[in-house]
DNA sequence: AACATATCAGACAGATCTGTACGTTTGATT
DNA sequence: AATCAAACGTACAGATCTGTCTGATATGTT
């Protein structure tokens, strides 16, 4: 038997995913998840709290996928690069993709003070601080720019991506991304 | 005097563009535009119309305004590329700008049988047909692929900019296309 | 068997949003 | 001055959303 706040996780992760935050109501989070509402409220005192969760998993997701590949590879200096890049855009590709959930959160929420907005912030932080360590790794000097730039390219790509589903942008991002890694080599 | 209909846009364009779309209610825009409620809906017959509206004026004085400073450059065959980063770059960066208006509405209204959302997708592919019609002109074979790449940088450059404001994300964005641009020349 | 705890099921309050209705006021034209 | 159309102001219907509350039901321990 599944935990219950496992389940409700992964029923809002489910909604928010495929129908946005705001379109996804605590009601139809319950009747997906099976839970009555009382015991939502009783994991997660609020929707709130209950996004910045889902943000959070999202994305420890994402860096325990991309860390387990990345060690299997051991890829050497430079070589890592160009492996994350390949990475990236298998996540990218991936059919459930629906675009960077922290991304998605920030349109949701553009108020600068809300927490899940702040979340989003620092998750964005956290993609950069990321790449510019791989990038550090890897020798690069100015690896914060670099770290930002792949940054811009594969969220730009993950954005198009979702606009338009099987217009490669994944593909295309990637290939820029590698132009770019090799100009800093 | 102001024609009515102008006042509506103008207040919903100030609106939309800084708190987001759903949460700014029809209530919010008549009171800051000054005009009754019937005569919104007199002029659009929905809310969504009304954002339909807004996307399409953003998007054309968007065009405009690169299309004249482009024009009075007058740059020859490739050189018109750099220029068109410049610009891009000077667009994201200035201190209003909130972030690509389409993106926006595309991610508060995923569905994708929604009318903002169809719209969305639409000015999403016609700046990259408007990208590749300049790379066509300064000569770039592969020039589809390149502006979609292009594509990917400044939405991407734009999302950052929008999330971390100052952080550079446009002048790092403009310095990755340039250096993919070299590399199709 | 009895009790305690967890969960369920659903009603409800309070707020908010879109869109409609209706009577009043303004302003331009004749 | 009289008329008419446009715009105003506001109330309201109907829907939706978050979060609370109450009582019923299930589960597990002593």
């Amino acid at each position: 038997m599944k935990n219950v706040r496992e389940k409700i996780l992964e029923a809002a992760t489910d909604l928010f995913d495929t129908r946005g935050i705001n379109a996804s109501g605590i009601d139809l989070i319950i009747a997906q998840s099976g839970i009555a509402k009382s015991s939502l409220y009783k994991y997660f005192p609020s929707k709130n709290q209950l996004i910045v969760e889902y943000l959070k998993e999202k994305s420890a997701r994402f860096y325990s996928w991309l860390n387990t590949k990345l060690e299997t590879q051991k890829a050497t200096s430079a070589e890592i690069l160009f492996e994350l890049c390949e990475l990236l855009e298998q996540w990218i590709s991936t059919p459930e993709f629906q675009g960077l959930p922290f991304h998605i959160a920030s349109v949701e929420f553009p108020d600068p003070t809300h927490p899940v907005n702040n979340c989003s912030v620092e998750l964005s932080k956290e993609l950069q601080n990321y790449l510019a360590d791989i990038a550090k790794e890897a020798g690069v000097k100015e690896a914060y720019t670099l770290a930002q730039q792949l940054a811009i390219i594969f969220e730009g790509g993950a954005m198009l991506e979702r606009l338009s589903p099987g217009s490669g942008a994944a593909k295309k991002a990637k290939s820029a991304a590698i132009t770019l890694i090799k100009s800093y080599l």
